[in-house]
DNA sequence: AGATTTTGTTTCATAATGTGCAACAGCGCC
DNA sequence: GGCGCTGTTGCACATTATGAAACAAAATCT
């Protein structure tokens, strides 16, 4: 299987590039569309959706509710999307150190992953406590502004840092909010040296969260940990606690991965 | 939104129909394959399957292994699956349940519904002990002969549960499992008047298991809910007493879900 | 290490097929 | 009860997907 192709031109299918566009157009917050609805958004047109969505349809990619007609996201997405391999295994070994983590702490609990220069959600486990934090598995955060975010990033090279700026930018959420690419660096730079990062209200006022990095066996950084927390008041020492319990299970999940360096007692010591 | 449509012809577009056919070609078994072996297996040329790859893999519903060059199904499934919103608030108005349900019972909690006539797993709760089914969300077993899939069979119209026989067949696995379609429907019939299902051996020698469906508040049968144990000796007060834990569980899906008839205290005693 | 097979990539001509347009048919809404 | 909406269908045309064949990079075998 040669590798290194030069890829030159792309040679695409553009009805499946439609087909699939479409597709993407089904979010959390609109999860039905009309045909006609769809075409105006997608500006294509209305017969073409029409016969993309009959299509999509017959493979239970979409499918029409029964009551609107509308037509939704289909049972097949949810099968093959369950089959991703890398994050199903990554979700496997996590998932008994993720449940043990939420008993010692009590806290939400968030597996993600870094696309698009985005967290993507792989896996959560809600804290008992009454109030919840918006997030799903499947949906994305900024990851400039966030625990998890700040820890996948910092493991990438700096250029791909910068596109990923120039591509998603730096939005401003609170007063928080690192928003100049230098100090974002900067800031990267003293996560990876010191193996965590932590969120005090970066990206939401109330919201705490400690992340650390889970490693795979080839040495690099595939995945991150956080535990997130709903706080008026901050009280570091709590915070010290957090990222002691967080660090411990990413480092255990990585061993689990097959890594096996540089993971020394010093570097879990608070 | 009209609804009552003949849906006379197909307008399928053929080359969406062969990318969707490339997806399926993904199996737990198989995560992964190269162009030409696709190619083969489809009966495609391997031009087309390759273009066809592109055009997936620049949407990421397919990506590339780093190490071998074989292509696997991409995050982007990952992300629609999690989207797919029927299962998804199923399963959101579920897992409490389910939760409560795995500490009472301390069994292996499934929840799953119908789909091509097959049982699909949408949720799963492991039992602690150290012996696993070998099952997964995700993927699939037959209807005809675990709990699961007998309950959802019970509540279709009874040409319906043929056509999925004419489809599917009824396949031996063990020396209990149905395979005469006239005892199946009999049976079908006793799950129904019951309200539950049990599977005794049907589908794996020492699988036991009891089953029980949930209404959403259209008052159709959507889901099933089961409690699998692994067990050499068969103990009928052990099962009884799942059977109710299951009913109970269910019933209060059910009626989260906005189920508001016969289910009254007289159905759920024992 | 060299030869051979296999696998992925590219080009190109041709015919298939996806597309836009326009018309039609249910459905709901005033 | 008519008006406007949305989904559906037929058709002609040109776009574009496709298969065949050639090429290149790996992998495998000798």
């Amino acid at each position: 299987m040669p590798l290194g192709y030069a890829r030159g031109k792309t040679y695409h299918v553009r009805s499946v590039l439609k087909a699939l566009e479409l597709l993407q157009a089904f979010t959390p917050d609109e999860p039905e569309f009309g045909v006609t609805d769809l075409a105006t958004r997608l500006g294509m047109h209305k017969s073409t959706v029409f016969r993309l969505l009959m299509t999509l349809e017959a493979e239970k990619f979409v499918q029409r509710d029964h009551t609107t007609g509308k037509y939704r996201l289909g049972i097949k997405l949810f099968e093959l999307g369950s089959l991703v391999q890398n994050l199903l295994e990554l979700r496997k070994v996590a998932r008994p150190y993720l449940e043990e983590l939420q008993e010692r702490c009590g806290e939400t609990i968030h597996l993600a992953v870094l696309d698009e220069g985005q967290v993507l959600y792989v896996d959560k486990l809600e804290s008992p406590k009454p109030i919840q934090m918006y997030s799903r598995v499947g949906r994305r955060a900024p990851a400039h502004c966030t625990g998890l975010g700040k820890v996948l990033l910092a493991y990438l090279p700096p250029e791909e840092v910068d596109a990923i700026i120039a591509r998603n930018g730096l939005k401003r959420y609170t007063d928080k909010t690192i928003t100049d690419p230098r100090k974002l660096h900067d800031h990267l730079a003293l996560v990876r040296q010191r193996g965590y990062a932590t969120d005090i209200g970066e990206h939401e006022e109330l919201i705490r969260c400690a992340s650390a990095p889970i490693w795979d066996h080839t040495g690099k950084v595939v995945a991150a940990v956080s535990i997130t927390t709903i706080g008026v008041r901050f009280d570091p020492r709590r915070m010290d606690e957090l990222v002691h319990l967080v660090r411990e299970t990413t480092a255990q999940i990585s061993y689990d991965l097959g890594y096996r360096q540089g993971m020394s007692d010093a570097s879990l010591r608070r």
